[in-house]
DNA sequence: GTTAGAATGGACCGGCCAGTCCAGTCCTCC
DNA sequence: GGAGGACTGGACTGGCCGGTCCATTCTAAC
């Protein structure tokens, strides 16, 4: 679905698109939004300001917006085997431990979060590609949580939709804290936390 | 404790120094620490650019830390009335309560993300800030749950640290959530699944 | 009432950085 | 092979904004 915009675009000119809108996502990683000038991105990815503004000719914010759409991919990519077949527990904490993982190498540095503190809330088209992250995130948890019911290991009368909710917002602000902190003290309490009463919802079906 | 670094001021100076700060922290609220300048400040306060710095001599980042602080202390005073007796399942319910009336009140502008995101990690002066209000706050929900199995609500076997972490983090991502989306669903759901299974682990002493 | 120093006003500066422009090169399609 | 358009290079500009400076007024203490 890369769609119509990129019509016009020669192979060459889509190789270099993608490579200032990684190149911009590794600098934005790295140093964060508030400080990277453009001047940043262009001598990382070896292109011209002309360049920069032939690819994204509404400037800095659209291609701000460019790097939120291809980070907010990888974090569903990231997660996508494990979050696909919730439908065990062990599952649930490969889960558990692939998003430990993930952002403990991110460190301080979430992408997203930063992204979307700065242009955020004005820009419609960031707030957009924020919600649509975590609608998939939180579908994903729920269809797992339903799968778990399917195989008898949650009651049926679990309310799915607060669990998946409260079980993304466990997440979220695990990783928030970790961002402030520096340690991922609380996102591994939340997550052990959140499956741990789940399995304790689930009582002595646990296996 | 405001301390030595104040002891220069007059009364008038003092006076005139609260004015910037509150000023800048309604400032900042509106419409988000990347798009504020000083001037802004100036003019909402009425000062001059000379007062900005006499008050301020490190200049704006000086200036954002010492909202921040401001900011910290906020959140904890509002919630302090609730937040220092949980005792009782009741007590935890207005709390909640409380919470999700300020956030919902703060709509989409959480100065202190908004501030710390900013300036975060690279200024440890910010960083301490965030980090003491978390600790705070942790350490009074670990002083409820505490309340809690003293008062035989809940099992002395229970895991107080975890819990409390886990909290804190449904807390902060509910309200991060929230910033994203403009709903406070998920710190509503955050907050009463947590509620619900701390007194699901309190098993059937539940009044 | 005088004086030291705090408090204030506001003009000014200088760097930074998003965005512009044009000149030149490379595709690609006919 | 040539023409139109995509692609690239990089000099240039214009505004914004943090920070400086000095002149003036106010405050308080003796």
């Amino acid at each position: 679905m890369p769609g119509p915009q990129t019509a016009r675009l020669t192979a060459k000119g889509e190789a270099t698109r993608r490579r200032i809108v990684e190149g911009a996502a590794e600098v934005l990683r790295e140093q964060g939004v508030a400080v990277t000038t453009l001047d940043d991105v262009r001598s990382r990815t070896g292109t011209s300001k002309s360049q920069l503004f032939h690819y994204f000719p509404d400037g800095k914010e659209a291609l701000l917006l460019a790097v939120a759409r291809y980070e907010a991919d990888r974090v569903i990519d990231d997660q996508m085997p494990h979050l696909a077949r919730l439908d065990s527990w062990e599952a649930w904490h490969r889960w558990r431990d692939a998003v430990v993982e993930r952002y403990e190498a991110q460190g301080d540095h979430c992408p997203m979060s930063a992204l979307f503190l700065h242009i955020g809330r004005q820009h419609p088209g960031t707030r957009a590609v924020v919600v649509e992250l975590l609608r998939r995130w939180q579908e994903d948890l729920g269809a797992g949580i339903r799968a778990l019911q399917a195989n008898g290991l949650l009651p049926p009368s679990l309310d799915v939709d607060q669990a998946a909710a409260a079980m993304l917002a466990a997440v979220q602000g695990g990783v928030s804290i970790m961002l402030s902190t520096g340690s991922s003290l609380h996102l591994r309490a939340a997550l052990d936390w959140g499956i741990l009463q789940l399995r304790a919802a689930g009582g002595a079906a646990v296996a």
